[in-house]
DNA sequence: AGCGCCTTCTAACAAATGTTAATGCCCGGC
DNA sequence: GCCGGGCATTAACATTTGTTAGAAGGCGCT
């Protein structure tokens, strides 16, 4: 059941059997939210962390002025609120964005991993760490990219994301955002945002119809976005 | 000589005696720096984590147009790259904005406290934490805060962190960027950025003058940026 | 005091992005 | 098959932000 897990920890570095089962032990009930549901409240307390087995989350802080921002995009593997296990009030909620599967991990049993197990412990952390590294990634992006490199650069990182945990078919993939929640992720207007899918689209780099993202020239995008997968961590290495 | 290491650490939850002797006994040598100087460059792979006692840095990131964008502030008692010991490679460099003083915490003996120090490697990882908490600060201000609400919010931000380790005087504190460097935290042009430090003091809420920033209104400064420290974690409890 | 350099600040204009509104399309409910 | 609602798309116009250029201020150095 946790392979996407497995996947996502074991991209960095071996997971053993025994902390495989120590990961299955912690888990206890599953459940299922509709597109639109929240699976975590901005403000709560959660006593356990939710793992992302099927579907896509995000993210998302609301501001006064009803405006939305999303500050991440979770996919299967991805412990979307692992944080809350140390940081203990969630300081956003957590959305769903497609029909999710997840499981719930109780915070005291991952606590007991902190104690008896450091090697998963810090795999565990290096995930949070490389949450933290696209976090910069994408205030770089935010910040001083061009809004068309900005999002070439987000569908380079889904991409590659997605490829990890075995998400994509060929150089496609499933992306089930509208164009206004899209606009939520980048932080522009919908027209807007719309513009800036046409102009990608018009470059040739993607297609990009029916919710389904088709890389048709990766060299160009990469070049466009200046995506360089480094702050991803790929490299199996001891941790 | 860690006094903010301990003031940051000991924000969240108690340190005991023993976990400050770790720390001490994590530490190498020291060493200054001076403004403009990279502390830790891009692409290494440092062996040793970098804890700052005095001054102020910056981690960034620098594009092929020559673009910079800085994706933290680093004040003292914060470890600048204590991700770098799981993520191994730096994925960004880090800079002095003052001179600054340091001191190298060694990759070996972190990773001897994460097997035998497992309260402790919880505050480091919820140190790491927090900052990604922050990362989601900036991102939602640069993709739906007013670029006003934005500097504002920095400067609550930058108030609260540095009060933590008795940084402030009073409702002051120093802030050695230069506009232009303050442009690159915000994700502007200079120009633009002094229009938007203007907006600030036209308002009446700081006064801005020879790299000192004072809050002449908290009550409305919190207004305009919408700011809610929660994110900062700063309750103590344990962890 | 005078010089050179960096930084702040302004102006004028150009480009990017937001807003409002309208159109057409698709898809599910009846 | 028809209707209604959400979504994508486009247009016209307003606002924000960037660019280029230059003036003015501060500050260390000689």
């Amino acid at each position: 059941m946790l392979e996407s897990l497995y996947l996502n920890l074991g991209q960095h570095d071996a997971l053993s059997d025994a902390e495989k089962a120590l990961l299955v032990g912690a888990m206890t009930f599953e459940r299922h939210f509709a597109t639109g549901q929240d699976i975590v409240a901005s403000g709560s307390r959660p006593t356990y962390s939710t793992l992302i087995l099927d579907g896509l989350a995000a993210r998302y802080k609301v501001l006064e002025n009803g405006g939305r921002q999303f500050t991440s995009l979770q996919v299967p593997g991805d412990f979307v609120d692992l944080h809350a296990f140390l940081l203990k009030t969630m300081d956003h909620g957590i959305v769903a964005l497609s029909p999710c599967h997840v499981v719930f991990a109780d915070h005291s049993r991952l606590r007991a991993i902190t104690e008896e197990a450091p090697h998963l412990t810090r795999l565990l952390w290096l995930d949070t760490l490389v949450d933290g590294a696209i976090h910069r990634e994408w205030i770089v992006a935010m910040g001083r990219r061009s809004k068309t490199s900005h999002l070439a650069h987000l569908v380079c990182e889904l991409f590659v994301r997605l490829q990890v945990v075995q998400r994509t078919n060929g150089m496609s993939f499933h992306l089930p955002l509208s164009q206004a929640e899209l606009a939520d992720v980048i932080g522009l207007s919908v027209v807007h945002m719309n513009r800036v899918i046409g102009a990608l689209r018009k470059i040739g780099v993607v297609s990009w119809a029916n919710h389904t993202v088709t890389i048709l020239d990766w060299h160009k995008l990469q070049e466009i976005s200046e995506f360089d997968p480094t702050y991803l961590s790929m490299a199996r290495e001891p941790r």
